[in-house]
DNA sequence: CTGAAAGCGCTTACAG
DNA sequence: CTGAAAGCGCTTACAG
């Protein structure tokens, strides 16, 4: 790779000016550009394999086609990944390229990073959290900036997903299925705390909304805020003791995990003997036996979504994704 | 926030030129610099707080401190993201930032990702793949490159988990602690193939090297290729069928859960009454009870690694990076 | 010890 | 339809 051919470097080979040239390259819709200019310029473009520095670009235009990305721990989760994916799909298809940082949840980190990007020019800037909760960020006015899987204090614009609609789907799935007598495990007045959870609130409301609409309700339900395999262990093996249940509806995949080993334990079968369904979608999920039927947390598609409305700009204050239901075993019809 | 600062503007503020501005930000080791002005200098920036504009500075120089990271998928395993946190934190504290992408494993997409950083004029490219295989990476001069769990056909620097000392240490674990009688589930002359794989065959030299420096074998091998779950299972069933072991080691971690649900099933204790060491530290391996002793891939420390060499220029060929013993609860010292 | 000037590679009024 | 010139914000020879 020799040296980088330069837009005066094409216009030598053209045998046109360099304004010339910047018009075609960039499409100016002028009167400009007659059809052989712009041939010949294309033609010594392509022959130098010209690439416009974009450093020089942003330095002139004051865009950098970069977004930036914050999240608050790349690490935890690997469904961090799939965010990082949506944002990386659009920022392609847009032409757009993005930068990434990472910082905790202390809002010096954060207002540090933020700061940084903006150094960089970022045009505009996305905030991802693992878990949808609370954060603190600067409003700062210049780039557009939206939170994904994340609301903040400021009222910044904010993607999220559909946690009431996933609630009533998952447990309307199970009503239409003829469940009746359904427990839930993994309630906790604690995690309604906007520090914690800005989206726990709406996943119990559209669980109770299906209930309520079949009018009945859960015959038993498990309070925890500590969503692990322990929890629904603990929890279903209350459940059994205390009552009978045709399906039990875990607050996540790790708790329906326990579940899964209580009901092998009392020798239940599912979804023969008992139904699960569950909320995340995480990796746990398809290596369970029967695989795990379970709501998903959109990662990707929140992703995605707040990109395109970095780069549209003008971002509205909420916007909800939707939850897909991922169909898998462990849910059976009653006949 | 007001239109940005400027050098000019420092200069004005600082009633000094521009020239001297520059040379006490960047702290040029000169002749220059009465202490009196540089005093002037750092005030006039501060006040405004004023920051480089980097399209500028990287116009000027050629250098634009960034650095892209392409991957094969950010979005397979969780752990994609332990290596971009590690990449992330050397770049942070060496004043870099870090500019991703993602390509497939196809080598048109990977060239295609490679271009779009050369673009950006990223000052060094690593490339990241999730499980180490070998890849087919053009050799490019102008920038550091190096491969992080990846090998390239191009023989590009590259880092590496240490696997035959993993596997040395996995076995040697066990050994240390009594065990003689040991199988292995997991063994697959078709992994070696580079394109599938190019650890692999280190790890299972690794293991063996162990066994014989105690003068034993595997008293059992289950071949398979496929690492899921189902060969764990139908592994474990298999040797326990066959023959007596106080320990399995398992290929990796998913088949080391087969290997829990098959002991239960049989009303083997773990790890009472088998012991059970297995490779990667996924996820998974802190759910299960007990949870999992098994050797680390450090995607962490791969890319830390990774953006030391890039930055630091001039990468040897290969470099391997330990896989630490995560001690849990798995296996049990024979009196 | 300090400053004026040129130039990195673009784009965009402005003139013709 | 096309080009010469200025300027984005830096850094670095070069002079003094």
């Amino acid at each position: 790779m020799a040296k980088r051919a330069t837009l005066t470097d094409v216009a030598r080979l053209a045998g046109l000016s360099p304004t010339t040239v910047s018009m075609v390259l960039n499409e100016r819709p002028n009167s400009r550009l007659s059809e052989d200019a712009a041939e010949r310029v294309r033609a010594a473009a392509a022959k130098l394999n010209y690439r416009p520095n974009p450093a020089a670009r942003g330095l002139r235009l004051g865009k950098t086609r970069t977004v930036g990305f914050i999240s608050d721990e790349v690490t935890i989760t690997r469904y961090a990944s799939a965010m990082i994916r949506g944002l990386l799909e659009v920022a392609e298809e847009r032409d757009h390229t993005v930068l990434i940082s990472e910082s905790g949840r202390r809002a010096d980190r954060i207002a540090s990073a933020l700061e940084l990007m903006l150094d960089r020019q970022a045009d505009g800037i996305v905030f991802g959290l693992m878990g949808a909760k609370q954060i603190d960020v600067p409003v700062i006015a210049d780039v557009p900036v939206v939170l994904s899987n994340a609301r903040s204090a400021s009222g910044l614009p904010c993607v999220l997903p559909d946690e009431f609609r996933a609630g009533f789907e998952a447990a309307h799935y199970l009503l239409e299925r003829g469940h009746r007598r359904i427990a839930f495990i993994g309630r906790s007045e604690a995690l309604l705390d906007p520090v914690l959870s800005v989206t726990i609130g709406a996943r119990y409301a559209g669980l109770d909304a299906a209930l309520a609409e079949s009018g009945i309700e859960f015959v038993h339900q498990v309070d925890g805020r500590f969503w692990e395999p322990d929890l629904g262990y603990a929890g279903a093996q209350e459940v059994f003791q205390r009552t009978e249940v045709t399906a039990i509806i875990a607050a996540n995949d790790r708790v329906a995990f326990g579940v899964y080993q209580a009901a092998q334990e009392r020798g239940l079968r599912i979804p023969d003997d008992l139904s699960v369904v569950s909320f995340d979608d995480e990796y746990l999920a398809s290596y369970l036996r029967p695989q795990l039927t379970t709501m998903q947390i959109p990662y990707l598609d929140m992703g995605r979504v707040a990109m395109e409305l970095v780069l549209d700009g003008d971002p509205p204050t909420e916007t909800l994704v939707p939850m897909p239901l991922q169909e898998r075993g462990s849910v059976r019809a009653l006949s």
